[in-house]
DNA sequence: TGGTACCTGCAACTTACTTGCAATAAGTGA
DNA sequence: TCACTTATTGCAAGTAAGTTGCAGGTACCA
């Protein structure tokens, strides 16, 4: 784990307990969105035994000082988190068999924001935009 | 309820059942997706005292059948169902604060697909384009 | 090296939804 | 129109994901 990523917890004034360092560097060490549960599985694997609960809370504080993003795919029921440093703003698709995901690297919906501030009259916030469809194994 | 539904249930070998109906009637009265409990509370105000269970199932039915369609929208943890009949595929936005929903009448992500099968090589299936912000009143 | 207050584990709870089962009722066929 | 098959219903119990309460543990600043 990097030494700015302390620094940011500490900053937050939250502490880096081991539990909390194991949880980040699994999320740093995987290239697609776990949900907590599958975390919680990664580090009883690895021989590290904490609690499903303590992962659902280190999340959520991770979260809220923002080292980590919570996401939701299209056609799932549970949340999934993905360390946001050096990841720009961005989308995934999930393989409807095997449940691969992968991100995708372009987000086209700038421009379509504004047009639908001035077509609902909403003040747009925050949008999700999942795909799901099959994998080149699964097809 | 219209004719050809009631023959579109009994087409698929299902039942036009009293509750049936009125978790039609209930969807066809509303302009936005309702969740399965939403609905159940409709009903109720109605005085058609029925199981939430049952919500439940005939939801489930009407989406086998054709009839509805499930959404889930952004930072929601429940499904939505809407009619299906004469309304394409489209998108929706809802208030952070109040959960006004709007529907969005276009759909911008015909080409992106393409593009994301070239990219991914994936073969996309389906996607899931959501919104929410805050809705005029609310702002 | 203390003391504050954040963090953890355990148990219990919540929400949204599903499943099992016996009783009911829709729709077909005579 | 009646009987009969089987979809449908209501109730109770179960599941999955996540949240909350609380007592004890531990990071970390002074």
């Amino acid at each position: 784990m990097k030494a700015n990523v302390k620094d940011e917890i500490r900053a937050a004034g939250k502490r880096v307990t081991r539990t909390r360092q194991a949880v980040l560097a699994v999320l740093e060490s995987t290239k697609y969105p776990l949900s907590p549960l599958e975390l919680h599985a990664r580090l009883k694997k690895q021989g590290i035994a904490i609690d499903p609960v303590t992962v659902y809370r280190n999340l959520h504080a991770l979260k809220a000082i923002g080292l980590v993003r919570q996401v939701k795919l299209h056609q799932e029921d549970q949340f999934r988190y993905e360390m946001k440093e050096g990841r720009e703003h961005h989308h995934h698709i999930r393989c409807k068999i095997c449940g691969k995901i992968e991100d995708l690297l372009l987000c086209p919906l700038k421009k379509l924001t504004s047009m639908i501030e001035r077509e609902t009259r909403f003040l747009v916030g925050d949008h999700s935009l999942e795909f799901s469809g099959w994998c080149p194994k699964c097809q």
